[in-house]
DNA sequence: GAGAGCAGGTCTAATATATAGACCTTGGTG
DNA sequence: CACCAAGGTCTATATATTAGACCTGCTCTC
């Protein structure tokens, strides 16, 4: 446990109070976290885990996404090595998506975040609805 | 590693197509995701991780964050039990927010993403600058 | 005892990002 | 000829985020 925990500690030096002599914005973690951490970078990632997906099998995976930001979210990813992209010369041209070998190795640290997800789920949505009776209810 | 992966096979059953049918948007990992997948709350995580801190100090440590989505991520994050709020009746009163076990428990997998993210991070820059260096060159 | 300062906010207006949905292209089909 | 792909792009609108002024009590300095 704290064998991984040390990340985070290393983390909190970039955060130090004093780094505002340094560049304002630019620890790693801080850079990487913006890139996947936005509202659909890993949900692109988990779709693409178990094979290869055409853009239109991403539409329909991810029905909430508009097409310009699955386009977006899509270039992103492939700037920045997680995945490939593969045009193929049928009529109309089809397009495949996968994952880079770096894409890969990211699989299982956020395997472990889904994990995570799905175990606490239940508490998240207990504590949820305690305070928003608690909030309905002092109020007047 | 099989056995992390399993959580994302899990996963992709909640976004196969037929689920048009189910509930639009609701399964578990996309519901969590929204809420730690934005764009402070996982950084507010890890800046309480080593110990609590108040609002101020988080302001200091994550300084580009506005106090409105400041204000704004802390009650959330309060309101699905990841961290808890401590008034205390100085003069002015200070305000304590910590970590409750539910947020605890999310450090260690949030930990292996941060490592995760501090050994690629070159990779990924590499990837970046051959991207562009790629686009820049071809367009005229 | 007037003025400044601090902690933890809230409010408003401006700006940046995301969305829905029309449209484009290049063939093939009925 | 009209229409349907697939993989986008474009535009107008809706939503999120920001900067920064302001508020409330109280205390400290002069």
């Amino acid at each position: 446990m704290s064998t991984a925990l040390s990340a985070i500690e290393r983390f909190s030096r970039y955060q130090s109070d004093d780094a505002q002599s340094v560049a304002p914005v630019h620890c790693p973690v801080r850079d990487v976290l913006d890139r996947i951490g936005d509202k659909w970078s890993m949900l692109m990632i988990m779709t693409l885990a178990t094979r290869p997906k055409r853009f239109s099998e991403l539409h329909r995976a991810v029905r909430d996404i508009s097409k310009r930001m699955l386009t977006q979210t899509l270039r992103d990813l492939e700037r920045d090595g997680l995945i490939t992209r593969h045009v193929f010369p049928t009529k109309p041209p089809s397009v495949e998506y996968r994952l880079a070998p770096l894409g890969q190795s990211l699989l299982e640290p956020m395997a472990n975040l889904i994990d995570w997800a799905d175990r606490r789920y239940s508490d998240i949505h207990a504590a949820r609805a305690r305070f928003d009776a608690a909030s309905s209810d002092v109020p007047p």
